[in-house]
DNA sequence: CGAGATTTTGAAAAATTTCAACATTCGTGG
DNA sequence: CCACGAATGTTGAAATTTTTCAAAATCTCG
């Protein structure tokens, strides 16, 4: 399986709000359902559209020659992401689980550059917050930040989902799968957190894990 | 010594490119001369402007709780920073050494977000960049990229000069400054590098350090 | 030239990775 | 509905890398 047209009547694109829900439908965009593992753009390929998720996430991310992966991003219900200086696609962006994402050509739509400065800006945030993650030396206070984003950028108050694999998170936090792992179990020997499974998360101390991660 | 007015005729702020140098002084904006370790703004302030490199180099950085350093950019001759989100700096800027920086007021040109959809772009890209380069495990890989992309950006064919301390090259790189300088004195031994005072550098082989870096 | 700051180097300690084995989860089909 | 198998995740132990702490060397600037 890879691609759905869906009914659609989710709302326009460029009214949406990164972590919102669109309001508007008088200029709906088409929405393709992505599968597990789909690609949404590939490295080299000529970028023209911005992307929103509609629900499920996605991962952004570049190979390395030696086969490593770096992911560069996640993206979550609500965000829009496939933003390019140079009109070409620098990383790979798949669906992660069955994803929906709202496309928007960009040439039907000069007109709205101002509309996506702050967007771009939105993007600009989200990579500056990252680099301070990775810049961490401790494991532990990257898997701290991790949780707290993805817990905050859900708006959850206390049990919820991760959409990634404990290699996704290894890859974009530039660990070993071993050592997130680690980190996990610790954090909950510890009573920081509690794990459902092998995705539910629930973050028993805020404050502690707030403080790990500084 | 804190800030000179300088005479400026270095030409237009919305006119001019990364990397380039300004061509068009119909605009021109206020240029100030900072001296080393100038604070340029802080983190807090309010944020109403951009701000482009005439000479010199700054870093962009926040603080810790616990008082470490991550240095989330350094900027060079030509190129522009200080985008915001919200409004507000959410990082410190300061310049490195002696620095020259043409200031653009926001409010005052409000008509030109279709000029500055590239520059927030390109600041995307530079931090996606290092990002990619903070996600390397090996620090050897990590400081190789830090010296390419420091040669590229100021288009050197061999000799340069880090306008950084390898204190803030360890704060950007995540790094602790023993490592960073270890890498720097295996580098040399093995003839990739040659070293010419603390901050002259001289890559030997471009090809090697590329491979390093991936 | 000399003093302070910066950088380099060494050795031990700590953290992470690697390699290997085991456990758990999830989907599928009987 | 349970069992099976593949995929994913966890745990252990050794090897490697990086950090930490300490001291020596080098550089810069007055």
């Amino acid at each position: 399986m890879t691609v759905h047209p869906l009914p659609a009547d989710f709302g326009a694109f460029p009214f949406a709000l990164p972590g919102g829900h669109p309001a508007d439908s008088r200029h709906a965009q088409p929405v393709t359902c992505h599968a597990a593992g789909n690609e949404i753009y590939a490295q080299g390929e000529k970028a023209g559209c911005l992307y929103q998720v509609e629900f499920g996430a996605v991962r952004v991310y570049r190979l390395l020659s030696d086969g490593r992966r770096q992911i560069s991003a996640f993206h979550l219900a609500g965000e829009v992401f496939g933003f390019e200086a140079d009109g070409t696609h620098h990383f790979f962006a798949e669906a992660i689980g069955a994803t929906g994402i709202r496309t928007l050509r960009l040439q039907a739509a000069a007109d709205l550059s101002h509309a996506l400065l702050p967007l771009a800006l939105q993007s600009l945030v989200r990579a500056q917050e990252h680099l301070l993650v990775l810049g961490r030396q401790q494991a532990a206070e990257r898997v701290a930040a991790f949780l707290l984003d993805m817990a905050e950028r859900q708006g959850v108050l206390e049990r919820f989902d991760l959409p990634m694999s404990r290699t996704d998170i290894a890859d974009y936090l530039g660990l070993t799968i071993e050592t997130v792992s680690r980190v996990f179990s610790k954090l909950r020997e510890k009573g920081i957190i509690r794990l459902h499974g092998l995705r539910g998360v629930e973050i028993a101390r805020w404050q502690t894990l707030r403080d790990m991660s500084e």
